[in-house]
DNA sequence: CCCTAAACTAAGCAGTTGCTTAGATATAAT
DNA sequence: ATTATATCTAAGCAACTGCTTAGTTTAGGG
């Protein structure tokens, strides 16, 4: 949904053209973003999302069909937002050093002021069911696999390492992030800091 | 406020006698319980619920006082139905081996009809706000406090190994149990077993 | 066999949910 | 300025939320 009303404004441009929008879809999606990252998709109303994003109902609607028409725009504005630390491992040449610098750079994206919100992906997994939307699911599945698939290239920079191994390899270090994703709203940095240092030992 | 009513019973036995409840409360907690397992607590409304018990809304509040009521109890419940595989590891004398069993029966305990439902405690921190209900946010903490003191115990069966690497160690098997948890919901067992296996290499 | 009190049924409460609609407002091409 | 049309506000929809209550049924001591 997000940018269509822009299209339909150049498809209708030789009409008789009408009220612009007050808002921009990007920057209000940002926020929803934020709202559902704290507090999930089931305890996130529209009416929070009304306030949240500054605009009115009708408005959220008319830009993003549902509630879960806004869900899905800011899973893909997470999936931005966390390019920058993706990118980055993607980059790295570093082996395994390079994915422990990713896990330290997830707990920092993960952050704000001070409370730990996990990663919005896992949440989403954690609280949805399979059957009841596999299509979201199955676009969250990709995305985690993205990942794992950028731990697999980072492992096999050791020569030494079969690919069967390095395969495993990533399957227990998505274990691992998966889990400090739900530690990080338990425990306190030092323990976390523990954890990764010993996650990385094992490899 | 389970069995509550049995000790009013119990105190009140030398006025009139009165109807019998038609149910057993922990009965119907069990079934509360896989209802909350499977839904977690905000998608499972009160009507689910009567039907799930098989018992009337007032019912429920009589002998619970609250779905919140309800869900402590299911949490109670959820403890003492998974006491048979702590009290497996609590009396294990093979160390780190004895961890990693407690880890398979963990994964038996979560499936339900080839679903995996992951730990109820978890599912419910993932779901909570810390600062919403920080009563029950302390209780589940405390559990998992619990089984991180059992990871220790055993670690600590190991005569060369000194306390300090043995807390870090556990801080890093309960954050890979977490991680079960969440990843059981989407791996294969398969997966799941080679996660299991390279966990326990190292420690 | 009555009478008390607890347990039952089912209707209903106010508040919230996601979503829609009627009507006022603003904008840009004519 | 006129006009067409998208965007805005705000009220309102039915369905659902957790919870309560009025009224009936049932059990057991007297």
């Amino acid at each position: 949904m997000l940018f269509q009303s822009n299209c339909l404004v150049l498809f209708r441009s030789e009409e008789a053209m009408a009220r612009k929008k007050q808002y921009n879809e990007q920057e209000v999606i940002d926020k929803a973003m934020a709202l559902f990252w704290r507090n999930g998709y089931e305890n996130t109303s529209v009416r929070m999302l009304e306030k949240e994003m500054g605009i009115n109902q009708f408005s959220i609607y008319a830009s993003f069909g549902s509630k879960h028409g806004v869900f899905l725009e800011s899973i893909n504005t997470y999936k931005k937002r966390i390019k920058c630390i993706t990118d980055k491992l993607q980059a790295s040449q570093n082996g395994k050093e390079g994915i422990k610098q990713y896990f330290y750079d997830f707990l920092k994206f993960a952050r704000e002021n001070g409370v730990n919100k996990g990663c919005l992906v896992t949440n989403t997994v954690n609280e949805i069911k399979k059957e009841s939307d596999p299509v979201l699911m199955e676009e969250l599945s990709k995305f985690a696999e993205g990942i794992k698939q950028l731990f697999l290239n980072n492992l096999l920079q050791d020569k030494n390492k079969s690919t069967q191994v390095a395969k495993k390899q990533a399957n227990y270090l998505m274990n691992c992030i998966l889990g400090l994703s739900v530690a990080s709203k338990v425990y306190k940095q030092s323990e976390l800091d523990d954890i990764i240092e010993i996650t990385f030992m094992n490899i």
